[in-house]
DNA sequence: TTTTTATGTAACTCAAAAGTTACACTAACT
DNA sequence: AGTTAGTGTAACTTTTGAGTTACATAAAAA
């Protein structure tokens, strides 16, 4: 997975793969595993999971009929980018307060 | 806005609203200035708006007839925490890894 | 005071997406 | 070889949510 497919922002708005990327920050999980932890059924982890590899936040190794998922990087990488972008925004507002407050007080 | 009464995941998934979030960080505008931007009829975008406000993203201030729309920093925090979580799983692994290395050199 | 202008909201439509069941396939075990 | 276990996928249902139009309201302008 070099370039997601899918946008990053909408796979991870879904609760339940939400749950699956903490549980897999935890431990490496096939997919019957993963199941175990929810309600739905395993056809619906299924889904979730090939769109969290579609997405680039999920990996998958194949070992015989097992495919054990673990975190991949790229995913987050959007996300990251993003938050850090409105981050910068808020220091830059902090910063042109004080400088307005300093220019303030030596007059 | 102290608590968000929304999923800040599920609110920033939508393209359009991530749209007027980066709008919002140039400049204060009102619904209707905000709707030139976009090829939605105005009530669509009115209620993005009331959206990413109840998210904690959009701060409303009243002029009159008028709804100056500008960001808040509320609803940015949740995505922050939840990639700063994932950020440090990172860093953690390539510790670790690094280390594995080191081990192994000095063998 | 009549008319714009800026907006919110209700009611509706339509599409996307999350879930289900049923089925197929292949690997592993007996 | 037959059976069980782990998984993918197609077809379907149901819900959610984003968009629309139509209408209501209040502020500003004429």
């Amino acid at each position: 997975m070099a370039t997601p497919q899918l946008d990053a922002f909408q796979v991870i708005a879904d609760p339940s793969r939400r749950k699956i990327v903490s549980l897999l920050s935890e431990e490496v999980l096939t997919i019957n595993s993963l199941t175990e932890h929810f309600e739905m059924s395993r056809p619906a982890v299924s889904k979730h999971i090939k769109i969290l590899e579609q997405a680039g936040f999920v990996k998958i190794e194949n070992q015989g009929r097992e495919r054990y998922c673990h975190l991949h990087s790229v995913g987050f990488e959007a996300i990251k980018d993003w938050i850090g972008y409105y981050d910068d925004f808020w220091k830059e507002k902090i910063n042109k307060l004080q400088k307005l407050i300093e220019t303030n007080e030596s007059e």
